[in-house]
DNA sequence: TAGATTGTTAATCGATTAACAATC
DNA sequence: TAGATTGTTAATCGATTAACAATC
């Protein structure tokens, strides 16, 4: 394995999928696995993967592949998922609660240790292994703990005042699943979740397959066609 | 108005950004917006708000802007959202819950018209005014009702066996919300969303913060620059 | 009018894809 | 060896951005 380099935001995006497809080799047993049998898995060219692998550092062989164990590796380091990210999550809704259960988000080091929610009927319950804490206790806890990441799963209504709340405490990345463009100081890193964007998508495709069903035979892909699988 | 135009993936993805902007303009009893003041509120470049707003087929009025009311109507319009969209949620869990909360997608269209799950204790419970069903339901349900949607929030280990069976019913359109490549016939859409992106990019940008933090006093863009606010 | 904004046409930039030599 | 696959270099394609005339 050589050096990391630089990667599009295209090819960072795609790379948790062929983590997936590779950790899936792992566990029937494989030791290699080549581009092309991952860029089959997720109908892909497999010189996209090919490129995109490359960024990790990965050195594959000839014909065999890649070895599975140290593109695990390179992805998970590319991906910075080798280490334990300490994170907090705000709001104990539906949506939080079901992040704080997804174990493959704690696989790849998202360690959820806290989550603060106003609703007292809900502090001190414990849901998939994370305790529920009231709201009160959020600045001490943040100072304490110092996590490294806030995931805002609150109502619209309070996402910007819980940011600059947990920016204030010292929380330098949000994770943010409110449908409302924060604004944070410079050096505030934020990923913002758009469920509404995948639901434009759906829909525009949805209308393009009902017209070319009526109208014609043609497979009918999205105007854009290259990246139409993002 | 004149005609819709082909519109890319990544402008489909910001129209909704934009029609939540605009009706918030409605709602302060706004009559006009210009593509600049979308364009600062979203930290995009102007130009880009223009040239995505020009696939709904919206004319704007130069020196004044866009009209509210035309363009909420062109980019509904243009996204299928101004009919309603019948659709099932397959897996009444914490995810799937939260979509049946989202009062978002219910303006916009999407009617959840039933829930279905396996657990006996959950069957009959009316959650956000959807009711859940037993899935030995819900082939009936669906010849009967002729939903257009299923949005999938199964566990994996049971994806892509719920996909078939709807399918098999009828369904055309498939959201998944799973992590699993569905495998389906063609003519049916699938739109998978794909929280592991959002935290591969939320890691990869946290490194570079730190790193820059660490090393210079540069802002660290994401590598690959001009798209990296998607 | 003056000036902000639209909308078109052209230029730039970067991501994807193709071609192909190297390799095991 | 033969042939599949990697990895590099070049070409293509499309999205973003720039420039600017038109317009109210």
């Amino acid at each position: 394995m050589s050096t990391a380099r630089p990667a599009s935001l295209p090819t960072i995006k795609r790379l948790p999928s062929y983590l997936q497809i590779i950790e899936n080799a792992r566990d029937d047993g494989r030791e290699f696995i080549s581009g092309t049998v991952i860029a089959d898995e997720l109908e892909l060219e497999p010189i996209q993967v090919r490129k995109d692998l490359a960024v990790t550092g990965i050195v594959g062989k000839p014909r065999v592949g890649f070895s599975v164990s140290e593109l695990i590796e390179a992805i998970s380091a590319f991906l910075h998922w080798n280490k334990v990210n300490r994170s907090i999550l705000l709001g104990a809704g539906h949506l939080g609660t079901a992040l704080m259960g997804y174990s493959e988000f704690r696989r790849h080091g998202l360690s959820i240790i806290a989550a603060f929610d106003p609703s007292p009927e809900r502090h001190d319950l414990v849901i998939n292994e994370t305790r529920i804490l009231p709201m009160d206790d959020l600045d001490d806890f943040i100072r304490r703990e110092q996590p490294e990441i806030a995931i805002l799963t609150v109502p619209s209504s309070v996402a910007q005042q819980t940011a600059d709340q947990v920016i204030a405490a010292g929380v330098r990345s949000l994770w943010n699943f409110t449908n409302v463009k924060l604004k944070v100081p410079a050096g505030v890193v934020v990923q913002k979740e758009d469920l509404s964007s995948g639901y434009a998508v759906l829909s525009v495709k949805m209308g393009l397959a009902a017209h070319s069903a009526e109208c014609s035979d043609d497979p009918a892909p999205l105007p854009g066609g290259r990246t139409s699988t993002i």
